[in-house]
RNA sequence: GCCCCCAUCGUCUAGGGGUUAGGACACGGGCCUUUCAAGCCCGCGGCCGGGGUUCGAAUCCCCGUGGGGGCACCA
């Protein structure tokens, strides 16, 4: 066990159900629930859904599918409860309402009344005069009782967080130090919507301290109001969870953030910034998780290939990074082959099962698989890259182009006498296992006078109706010896009538 | 327009007052080789700019510049 005995920690991944798990979710949600697992404390999944105009019904799945599939499990969420529950703002709305009357009482809140439109009126006027679109504080001095008669008379309403006009206020972020700020520069911002529903201002304060939060793990987009979340824990005299603001992703030329239109870019060519894209695109959720990881924190000077255990045991927030980081997904190909190469083949082919079925090998089975995931092992890259590499393994029969069973610096001729001798050697031999099959038809190479790449070239074509291939030998010993010798009796037909017309008298 | 954050190879990063500035991806070359991969070796390539502090700055400070985020009854 490590010396220094850390507090358990409570944190949480607490997305807005406004759409997909995109790796930026997923890398805050990861660095939670490393933190959790490293320190021994809970992991919360919660879900931020105030906002009824962007709501989407089937985010929320999609989120505990995703997290559960990059192997991000939590100890409490809306779907299992928990001690500190409900974990659907929308069914603690009450709640806010509360504490939100509660600022009111105090002094650090307000009521206020003015219309969308005298707030677009305002905002249109300040931009006109080049001035920050602030709110003018017309309601701010409307008497305590005068307020709440309008609201108990069921006036339309807003909560205002009363934001102190002079000073400053400095709130501290782990990897960045202490930020200090212009109270001036701060916003009145509203609190509680006219809807009775919080923001998320009001909303992730409460929350967090009523759910014993002690870390906040979150996007950097949270850095502008900071400040006012600071203002709020100090106006309920609450403690503070520690703040750390993870740094962005950028598209993969480093200039600018991602925007939808890159997103859908990025999926014409097989790669996704959505979590479910990669998954269905093949890709490992191991090799995901490590890509991400490595985005904004490092162990060390060289090590880059990490399990999730491995995360759990080195992670530390100590070594986050604060500067925006460019996704590569050249990188996450790479530690997807990482990944891939380590898996147990018999793990590797079960995995395999459904990428087989999607491309329609629907009879294939873990078992069917084995024999040829070693063939495969180093030469996919997404799981989805195995069906196109060695549908042959499931086919009644091939179709090659005559024109490929044809070895370079042959002639179709000369193509046909190989395949007739080389067919020759296969019907002669009792199995066609690789070591069976290797040294006779070597043999032959050297009779030949070929090369190695002509002759088994050849076969190669003839046997899997591709140019490119597993190994030879071991592809023959899979498929089984009346595969191999019905389709090289087919090469054998295919070079006969390809030497045929090469011969024929050309017309003019 | 205002506020905040960030800055080491193309990209992800290590390092940090005196280093041959380290690793990874990508890229180029080689080895291996039945194709394609994988693997191994070699190479290319970087401290944003300007001032200051200092014997010495890539490292500390300031100012620029560039990039990012925010300035909603969205999160």
């Amino acid at each position: 066990m490590s010396q220094s005995q850390p507090r358990p920690a409570r944190v949480r991944f607490a997305p807005s159900p406004t759409g997909y798990l995109h790796i930026g979710g997923a890398r805050a949600a990861l660095y939670n629930f490393l933190l959790a697992r490293q320190t021994g404390g809970q992991f919360i999944l919660r879900i931020e859904d105030t906002d009824r105009k962007r709501f989407v019904p089937e985010a929320e799945a999609d989120f505990m599918e995703n997290l559960r599939w990059l192997g991000l499990e939590w100890d409490e969420g809306p779907d299992k409860g928990g001690p500190y529950g409900p974990y659907r703002q929308t069914e603690r709305a009450a709640l806010y309402r509360q504490y939100a009357e509660q600022l009111v009482d105090r002094g650090h809140a307000y009521y206020c009344f003015c219309t969308p439109e005298r707030l677009a009126k305002l905002r249109e006027e300040q931009r006109r005069k080049k001035l920050p679109p602030r709110y003018d504080g017309h309601c701010r001095h409307i008497p305590l009782e005068e307020a709440k008669a309008r609201v108990a008379a069921g006036e339309p309403h807003v909560v205002r967080f009363k934001t102190p006009r002079e000073g400053s206020i400095t709130v501290h972020d782990l990897i960045r130090g202490d930020i200090t700020v212009a109270n001036k520069d701060i916003d009145d911002y509203i609190l509680l919507k006219s809807d009775g529903l919080p923001t998320y201002h009001l909303a992730v304060v409460v929350d967090d301290h009523l759910m014993r939060i002690t870390h906040v793990l979150r996007g950097a987009e949270w850095l502008g109001t900071f400040p006012l979340h600071g203002h709020l824990y100090r106006a309920f005299g609450w403690e503070e969870p520690v703040w750390v603001h993870l740094s962005t992703f950028l598209k993969p030329s480093g200039k600018g953030k991602i925007s939808k239109r890159d997103a859908d870019i990025f999926r014409k060519d097989h790669k996704s910034v959505l979590v479910k894209d990669l998954r269905e695109f093949g890709y490992l959720p191991e090799a995901v998780d490590n890509w991400i990881a490595l985005m904004g924190w490092s162990y060390d000077d060289r090590t880059e290939f990490f399990t999730l255990e491995d995360l759990i045991e080195k992670f530390s927030l100590e070594r986050l990074k604060p500067s925006p980081a460019a996704v590569n997904f050249k990188k996450l190909d790479h530690f997807q082959g990482l990944h891939v190469r380590a898996l147990d083949p018999r793990d590797l082919a079960q995995r395999l099962v459904p990428f087989y079925h999607r491309a329609g090998y629907t009879q294939v089975t873990a078992a069917d698989l084995e024999p040829i995931v070693p063939l495969i092992q180093t030469r996919i890259t997404t799981l989805d890259d195995a069906p196109r590499l060695t549908g042959f393994f499931f086919e009644d029969e091939v179709h090659p182009d005559p024109a490929e069973l044809v070895p370079k610096g042959l002639t179709p001729a000369q193509a046909l006498e190989v395949a007739r001798r080389a067919l020759a050697v296969l019907e002669a031999l009792p199995d066609v296992k690789a070591a069976t099959t290797e040294p006779p038809l070597r043999a032959l190479v050297d009779e030949l006078g070929l090369h190695a790449r002509q002759v088994f070239g050849l076969i190669r074509v003839a046997v899997t109706g591709q140019r490119v291939s597993p190994p030879l030998f071991e592809s023959m010993e899979v498929l089984g010896r009346d595969k191999v010798l019905a389709r090289m009796r087919q090469a054998v037909a295919l070079l006969e009538a390809l030497a045929a017309q090469d011969t024929a008298p050309q017309g003019d």
